[in-house]
DNA sequence: TTCTAGACATTGGATGTCCCATCTCCTGTA
DNA sequence: TACAGGAGATGGGACATCCAATGTCTAGAA
């Protein structure tokens, strides 16, 4: 006879167990195929066919594994296993940090967390990897930023390259991805946030000053520098946070 | 009672950008609804039919958002807004690895590399923040590890939990989740490889000597030996990668 | 009062149809 | 021969409409 479960209904999560597990199913056959990044995938309806579902829940699962960076979905032409891609994960993270600026903007405040420690704690072996090459380019960085803060215009890309070509020593492309990903939702937020006065020349100083204390090898007055550079970030959000 | 004749757009936008467009359009209603984590979403029928798109396209997003953690999907219940949670990253993030590991595993050792800088970089602001209480919570994971390991069990839930409340004074969700996240791929891959043997005496000793560290709060012995910890780590990930 | 069975709402999934984007290749013209 | 343009093939995009599966809630019985 039926006993009364005590068990808080473990079902509540099965469909998701089940969509996902198609999701893992199609990654398996990628990998079992040995297709590499690049390759065409099979089309919908054979993927329908071959894992015995509709070409509906497929799709569903097939626009997922794009949304987190496995396939390339491109229209009218076929699905590709895709380059290292975390681009998707901008949105949703945005997301989050704009809902927590609704109360204290405490998340939003954790990501600049997250992006001092990795970037001020990453910047000495950075140093330690820095050949005459990459800091070339960090300066061409730092040129095209001055000239474009003499324009007036945002130094965003500039920025964004900086910050990349910083960490380009390390060779780890996982790495820069991600301080791309954490990079892109800042400036999302801080946008969606109606952007304050922003000082240009200021800016395009800080970053001269971190490039100086690179170009010296310096790791501990870099590292500090990048510290600093972070807590104006900071100071900025919450002003703008608070308002 | 179709509502379908709004002409949209002459077909320029591409279709990657028009299902973007949508999950935005989403996160967007939930922001001007001023849902909070936890309250119900539209249904599926209603978002359908206020965002004039049919509900298997609106069924494409809705997963999308689900599995980067927006959104959580009830079957037979519906729609809420989803407490932080990367776990649907944990995927992409394998599958990335297990793609590299058929040619030389750079993306497994990238995720180590990437690991140990947060970890080691950030034990000393944790440490300035640790309080008695944070301190006997890691005790207790301890020695529950320990008893594990006499028991001949396997230490993943320990070894986890360790690591995460070893950051549990710096406050920082975001931080603990994605720590989680690599601690979690990190874990699957090494499955996937098949473990070699393992050492859980010389595990344990491993995060004892942490766990000393810490308690002394000997930042630099600390961070040493976490470094430490994940040179081994990366050790071992080369072994099982070169059979 | 307590427990159970069923109604209901909502998501899960399948199928069929049509639309439209992209590529390939063939043909016609210079 | 060389190149431009268009027709057709391929294959994803969107939608409507079923029915199934499942969690919740309530009415009714013990």
């Amino acid at each position: 006879m039926a006993i009364a479960s005590q068990e808080v209904s473990p079902a509540r999560f099965s469909a998701q167990l089940r969509s996902h597990a198609l999701q893992t199913r199609i990654m398996d056959l990628i990998l079992e195929r040995g297709l590499d990044v690049g390759d065409a995938m099979p089309t919908e309806s054979e993927l329908s066919a071959e894992l015995g579902v509709g070409r509906n829940t497929v799709r569903e699962s097939l626009k997922v594994l794009q949304a987190l960076g496995v396939i390339e979905i491109r229209h009218g032409f076929g699905m590709f296993v895709a380059p290292n891609n975390f681009s998707a994960l901008v949105s949703g993270l945005t997301f989050r940090g704009r809902l927590s600026l609704r109360h204290k903007g405490e998340e939003a405040m954790e990501l600049i967390d997250v992006r001092q420690a990795l970037e001020s704690g990453l910047i000495g072996s950075a140093i330690d990897l820095l050949t005459d090459e990459h800091l070339a380019d960090l300066r061409a960085t730092m040129e095209a930023m001055e000239a474009a803060a003499k324009n007036g215009e945002h130094l965003y890309v500039h920025d964004a390259e900086f910050h990349r070509r910083l960490y380009a020593p390390l060779n780890n492309e996982l790495l820069i991805n991600l301080m791309d990903v954490f990079w892109q939702v800042y400036r999302k937020i801080h946008q969606a946030l109606g952007t304050g006065p922003v000082n240009l020349e200021q800016q395009t100083q800080d970053h001269w000053d971190i490039y100086e204390a690179v170009a010296n090898k310096d790791k501990a007055l870099a590292s500090e520098r990048l510290q600093r550079h972070f807590d104006g970030i900071r100071l900025k959000l919450k002003d703008v946070a608070a308002s």
